[in-house]
DNA sequence: TTTT
DNA sequence: TTTT
C-alpha cells in the first residue's frame, strides 16, 4: 500500500521558543509555530499585501533537543516533513482537525554570533549505527531517524 | 517580508471525484480529497500497519477544469502546492481550522486507457503569453499560473 | 559546516535495466537512467516539441537490490536524492564531468500486474534497529540508510 | 507527453559573483556557482570531513537581472529549478556533458544591513499579467516566467 | 569558488 | 535509452 509521497518543504521564521515535553520511557517531543509568508498585490488598489501562513511543526527525540538548545524565536530554519491532520472530539462532541508538520529533516539558516553550532549541530543524532571500515555519510540537514518515533 | 518556501509535494490517489464550484466572475475552484499512505511496524507485534493521510486539494480555474475532466476517483496523481490553513467561526462560536493544500502544478500518474491525455494534457492552460520569436518551454508538469487567482 | 540542501526529486520512465555492480566488501551498487520530459512550445511555428532529459541514478546495497529486483525497463518511479558530479582525467589528460544522483529515496509507480510488490515492498530496509515497545513509522517510499554508504 | 518531473531544490552560497551575458533580442542570462556542503563522519578514523558540491546555477532575464543586482559572493540562496545537461563535441572530437541547474524560483536567504530588498524583492518579475479586480497572488520566491525562455 |  |  504505497507509492505515495506525503513531503513538505518549509523555509520560515520561528514564532516562539520551542516547547519541549518529555515522556517518561525516555523519549521527547518538540513543538513550535512556523511562519512562512504570501506576498499579494492587489489588482485593485495596487497595494500590496503579506499574508503570514503558521504551520505547526513537531519534531522528536534527539532531533528536538537540539531545535530547542540552539534555536530561538525569531531565527530561520529549513524544515522537511510530512503532513499529519490529527483529530479529536471537542467537549461539545463535534470532530476536531488539527494539521501538523512531522519534521524529518532541518537546517539552520540563522548565523548566530558565538560559539554555537548554528548550521554546524551534529548531523544525524542518534542515528546510532557501527559499520566498521567505511565512513560514515550524513547529510547536511539533520535528520530524524524513523527509528526512535513514539507511538504518536 | 520573505525569504520564505512553503511547499507540498505529495503522490496519492483521488479518494473522490473532483467538485467543482463556478463562480459568477468566470473563475471556478475544484476540490478533491488525495489519499498518501504510511507503514508503521508495530516492534511489539511485529505486525504491518497502513495509516492513510487525506489531503484537502484546492485547484483553481483552467486547472481545475482539466483535473475535472480527466481524473477520476481512484486515479493517482503528483500534486504540487502550498499549505494554507483557513479560519472561520463554527456555530460555537469556537474558531475552527481547516488546511487546504492550494494545488500549483500537478502531473496525471495513471495511465488512461483511450484517447485520454492522462500525461499530455495541454500543458501550462492558459499562461497566455505572446513572445514572438521564440519558443515557450513549458514544464511537464501543469501550473496554474499565480495570475488567476481568486480572492480566497 | 552547512546550513545547506542538496534535494533532487524526479519522476521518470527507466531507459533500461538496473546494472548492478558488487563490491567484496559485500557492498553493491545499482545504475540506471531515469528520463523525464520536458514540452515546449515553439512560438514560431507553433509546433510542440518534447525533450528529454537522461538522469544517472545511483542506488545502493539493499535499496539498489529491490531496485533490480522489482524495476524494469519502461518502469515509472519516483526517485529523490542528491546531485553529486565526479571528476576525472580522460585520456588526453582533460578534466571531465560526470552528475549522478545519488537516491536516498523511491517509490515505484509503475502498477506491476502479479504478485509483485510494485508499491508495497519492504520499506525502509535494513534501517536495522530495534527499540522495543515502540512501533516503528516507516515512509512510505523506501529510504536508504546513510550507514551504509560505501566510499566513493 | 509526461507524467514527469525534474525538480532540484537547493540551499547553498555563492562561490563567485553573478556573470551576465545579454543577447541581442533583449533576453539574458545570468550565471554562479553554488556551493552546498555534505559531512562525512570517516568510520575508521572517526574525524568528520565536508565535501563540497559545486552546482552551475542558470537564470534568465528578469530574474537574472535581480540575482545581479542583489546577489554577491558568498550569499546565502535558495534555489528551485531543473537538471538540465547539455552535450557539445570538444576540440578532440569527444562528446563532453555540462549539467547545470535551470532556476525557475529563488529566494534570498542572506538578510542584507542597507535599503536592500534582499527578501522583499519584487517578486513574480515580469510575470506581466492584467486581470482587473482580482487579488494577484505571487509566492514569497521570484519565479522565472516561462513564457520567456530563450532557445537554448 | 562558498559557508561554518 | 523511457514514456505518451
Amino acid at each position: 500500500m504505497s507509492g505515495t509521497l506525503n513531503k513538505v518543504m518549509l523555509i520560515g521564521h520561528l514564532g516562539d521558543e520551542v516547547k519541549m515535553h518529555y515522556f517518561e520511557g525516555g523519549g521527547s517531543i518538540g513543538r513550535f509555530p512556523l511562519a512562512t509568508n504570501e506576498t499579494y498585490t492587489n489588482r485593485t488598489t495596487g497595494e500590496r499585501v503579506t499574508n503570514t501562513e503558521w504551520h505547526n511543526i513537531v519534531v522528536r527525540n534527539k532531533a528536538a533537543e537540539i531545535c530547542e538548545k540552539y534555536l530561538s524565536k525569531g531565527d530561520r530554519i529549513y524544515v522537511e516533513g510530512r503532513i499529519k491532520t490529527r483529530q479529536w472530539q471537542d467537549d461539545s462532541g463535534n470532530t476536531r482537525y488539527s494539521t501538523e508538520i512531522q519534521a524529518t529533516d532541518f537546517t539552520f539558516l540563522t548565523t548566530k554570533k558565538e560559539g554555537q553550532p548554528a548550521d554546524g549541530i551534529p548531523a544525524k543524532p542518534a542515528q546510532g549505527s557501527a559499520q566498521p571500515q567505511q565512513p560514515q555519510t550524513s547529510d547536511p540537514v539533520v535528520s530524524t531517524p524513523e527509528d526512535d518515533d513514539l507511538p504518536f
